[in-house]
RNA sequence: GCCCCCGUAGUCCAAUGGCAGAGACAGAGGACUUAAAAUCCUUCCAGUGUCGGUUCGAGUCCGACCGGGGGCACCA
């Protein structure tokens, strides 16, 4: 034959592959010339796509969880620039925080070169690891040409009201030396540096992100579907939305009520006894002049020495001090003694709960230990809670509760408010568990916060003209944490004038939360090149909202909703023209080891400098996104990246193999294997825009087999479709494996970039299958397969099914009850 | 304690309610080779965690349970 015959002469016997080193040198200076990836340019016609990846912090070189995010944003960033997009997909830095003060404190000298020589490093292992990105839009944060956007943007929402200071006792890490955000605190470990959280009275920054809890939750509905149900999920428990009523008791002895927040007034005359925070003002205040001043001191003193940790353990028993005073229960006239407890939060609704032991655990808790009554008010058919402990939270019908008697939950809750509200006594209210967003930091690496203090004057915001307030240099400077910022100490930096009067007075020296940064970094991409403004507002409103976000899951809650507050911020001060940041959100896996997540003490590091330096970067991308899920973590002790090296070189022999010419008619070609890569095509291009990649990576696999039967044993290699089949495995693999794609790319005739090749029109008539495989069911049990016409109707499959031997035998005379068709894969017969 | 997700060959994973297997790893065998590697071909392996329900038909939908993972956690 005169296909094998060439064949024999065409490849060696031993093995062929091509070297992995030298193709990746080889291509890389020519994409630089070209510049696949560029975006935006004023005469492009195409229509945009705004694809993100979370930006990395530069701590060291890339590791193995960088490869499989950037590898899975690029196969989306480069799919929509084969399907004809104007894409952009950029890059830059996280770069300030704690790493590189730490790194910085340890040698001595400024984190800044620290920095910058990692974000170099970084950059050049990026463009090896041959990510699409934008080289043109790079920002880090830590140059004063974008903090000082940090600082116009928090003079926005001062001026708004949206960044106010407040005395507050907020977490604290001792081990760090500053403040945390509630979102940093992990089961009431540092989130940094896993050591247990305290508490600390201090005078701090906040961001009122709890004006925006509403239409957190609310705008949820445009993500739907968009976003992973989980973390839209997560966002949801944080915000932690409660529907409920503030109810006022007169206190005896008093003259104002106190105001309490249930989610249960139906059940308020079961009410009784009253527990406020033991840390709060409110106790405070009640306990002066009663007479247990000591004893609630003491008590005190045992609260504020507990950690988070202890508040955590859940089988801590109640404790708790009464005040020796009295509310009076605006149902009944009751008088309900008031105690002091740590179960009761101090900022959480008002500080202050009605307890109704019989229908709350906690309540049933305090009561038994401190020999409390019980007082059941709901029938929910279950045992009564002072027998069993067991507080029945359920639904059910009221009892001994007056004019509630014999109503169902809701019935008696919105009657009870109504009620009351008349008497002015109680009203419908809403509580969160989402509170406001602190952003002070003790430490020196960080955007300064751009207020002077003056002691005549009080906070003044420096003036726009004046920023950036731009850190000094840290040579020299002790950075050691001390519980105070660093920045305080340099006297030079910290002595200002007041802007209003003149007089001496002192910057701020905290530096801001470093999510702040990154809660509009994805604006700043559209202008990195404007010095006048944050962001150009044509610029965003031509590329935002994100078309496709990429990350970890672990900023589900905490840079996700940040981005999503400023978003909404901005919205409301007239820069943005949209509410929600991104569109679409991919949440990818982690790369494990062994089991479990990849660390120097555990022993199970797998560098990724060694995997490329073994397998080559296609191999590795490869791996990486055909390892499963996209969502799903990775073990990489499950991946065979030699497995990926096998594969590319088969894909890659075939290019080799071709021996049509570039731009031979396609149509000429055998019409089977055509078909596979029509076929192929569709399916790649469906599975890809579901994130379903391995499966898209399946399917390419699919095409190399077919195709290299095609040319082994079918229509041989001169035939069109074996060139139409070689140009779409490249095509389709320049979006995982851009070095081999290209290659083959080369070896195909055709000049660079694959890249922009674009993806082939598909022929839907070459879609169709010639014949389907039909199955015939009697009672749902499958008796024959039969090959039948794609397009055959239900009646005429049904004819051929009781042409069918098997099926004519099966049903004789038997009655028949029923007849399902599904023309053209089955048909039922249910005797 | 409350909420969410997931259980398919030895392994990683596919399968709009319609033939459980697309793809791969590992294993076995064969061709080629003096031999090995590489390459090519062939092949073994589960009835989908358990029990029940809905349906003509369930891996897929519903319920309970078992197992694994995650989120929140004294939030009134």
């Amino acid at each position: 034959m005169k296909n094998s015959l060439e064949l024999r002469g065409r490849i060696p016997l031993m093995h062929e592959a091509y070297d992995i080193q030298h193709v990746q040198e080889k291509w890389l200076p020519i994409w630089d010339q070209i510049e696949p990836f560029k975006s935006g340019r004023a005469d492009d016609p195409r229509p945009k796509k705004y694809v993100l990846d979370m930006f990395p912090y530069p701590s060291g070189d890339l590791h193995m969880g960088h490869a499989e995010a950037y590898a899975l944003g690029d196969v989306i960033a480069r799919y929509w620039v084969q399907k004809g997009f104007n894409v952009m997909h950029p890059i830059g830095w996280d770069a300030f925080g704690l790493p590189a003060e730490n790194a910085a404190i340890k040698r001595n000298a400024d984190p800044r070169a620290w920095t910058y020589e990692n974000i170099a490093v970084q950059k050049a292992s990026m463009r090896r690891f041959a990510c699409s990105f934008d080289w043109n839009r790079v920002l880090h944060t830590c140059d004063p040409e974008y903090y000082k956007w940090n600082q116009w943007l928090f003079l926005e929402l001062y001026k708004k009201g949206l960044a106010y200071r407040k005395d507050s006792a907020v977490n604290w890490c001792p081990d760090c030396q500053t403040v945390l955000a509630n979102e940093q605190v992990v089961a009431g470990l540092c989130e940094r540096c896993d050591n247990a959280v305290t508490k600390k009275k201090l005078n701090q920054w906040y961001l009122k992100i709890t004006d925006y809890a509403d239409r957190l939750l609310d705008d949820m509905s445009q993500l739907e579907g968009q976003w992973p149900e989980k973390v839209l999920m997560m966002q949801r428990n944080w915000i932690g939305r409660s529907i409920g009523a503030e109810v006022k008791f007169v206190i005896e002895g008093r003259s104002n009520p106190v105001t309490i927040y249930t989610t249960r007034p139906d059940t308020l005359y079961g009410a009784t006894f009253m527990v406020v925070a033991a840390d709060s003002e409110l106790a405070a205040e009640l306990v002066a002049g009663s007479g247990v001043e000591a004893d609630f001191a003491k008590y005190l003193d045992g609260v504020k020495a507990a950690t988070d940790i202890d508040r955590l353990a859940t089988d801590r028993p109640k404790t708790g001090i009464f005040l020796n005073r009295y509310a009076i229960n605006p149902v009944n006239g009751e008088k309900l003694p008031i105690w002091a407890s740590d179960y009761v939060l101090a900022d959480y609704g008002t500080g202050a709960i009605m307890a109704v032991p019989a229908h709350d655990q906690r309540d049933l808790d305090f009561a038994r230990a401190m020999k409390l009554d019980v007082k059941v008010v709901v029938d929910t058919g279950e045992e009564d809670p002072n027998v069993t402990g067991i507080a029945t939270g359920g639904d059910g019908k009221m009892i001994n509760s007056g004019s509630l008697n014999g109503l169902s939950k809701s019935d008696a809750i919105a009657k009870i408010i109504e009620e009351l509200a008349a008497k002015d006594a109680a009203i419908a209210a809403k509580n969160y568990r989402l509170r406001d967003w602190l952003i002070s930091r003790q430490r020196f690496w960080g955007t300064p916060i751009p207020i002077i203090h003056c002691p005549s004057c009080g906070e003044v915001p420096v003036p726009e003209d004046q920023l950036p307030v731009e850190l000094p240099d840290a040579t020299g400077i002790d950075l050691k944490p001390k519980g105070s910022s660093p920045l305080g100490a340099i006297e030079s930096w910290v002595n200002v004038p007041c802007p209003k009067c003149g007089a001496a007075a002192k910057r701020d020296a905290d530096t801001m939360d470093t999510f702040f940064d990154s809660s509009w970094y994805f604006l700043r991409y559209t202008s990195v090149d404007r010095h006048d403004v944050a962001f150009d507002k044509k610029a965003v409103e031509t590329w935002l909202p994100v078309d496709q976000y990429v990350g970890g899951v672990t900023h589900a809650i905490l840079h996700l909703l940040y981005s999503r507050f400023f978003t909404k911020v901005l919205h409301d001060l007239g820069h943005l023209n949209f509410t929600e940041p991104f569109t679409k959100l991919l949440n990818q896996g982690m790369v494990l080891m062994d089991g479990s997540a990849m660390s120097k003490s555990r022993g199970n590091l797998v560098r990724l400098s060694d995997e490329l330096a073994t397998h080559g970067v296609d191999a590795i991308r490869l791996a990486m996104v055909f390892a499963g899920p996209p969502e799903d973590d990775v073990d990489w002790a499950d991946v065979s990246p030699s497995g990926s090296v096998k594969f590319l070189n088969r894909a890659w022999r075939i290019s080799g193999d071709v021996t049509s010419k570039p731009g031979v008619d396609f149509k000429t070609g055998d019409l089977a294997l055509r078909k596979v890569v029509h076929k192929s095509l569709h399916d790649i291009s469906f599975a890809v825009e579901s994130f379903r990649f391995n499966v898209a990576i399946a399917r390419v696999m699919e095409l190399v087999n077919a195709t290299r039967k095609a040319i082994d044993s079918g229509c041989g290699p001169s035939d069109p479709a074996v060139r139409e089949a070689a140009e779409a495995i490249a095509i389709s693999l320049s979006l995982v494996a851009p070095f081999t794609a290209e290659e083959m790319w080369e070896n195909l005739g055709h000049k660079p970039a694959v890249a922009l090749a674009g993806w082939p029109t598909i022929d839907p008539a070459l879609l169709e299958a010639d014949s389907v495989t039909a199955i015939l069911q009697i009672n749902g049990k499958i008796l024959e397969r039969i090959e039948v016409s794609p397009n055959i109707s239900d009646s005429d499959l049904e004819k051929l099914a009781f042409a069918n031997p098997t099926i004519s035998q099966a049903v004789k005379d038997a009655e028949i009850k029923k007849i399902i068709t599904r023309a053209p894969k089955l048909v039922n017969i249910v005797l």
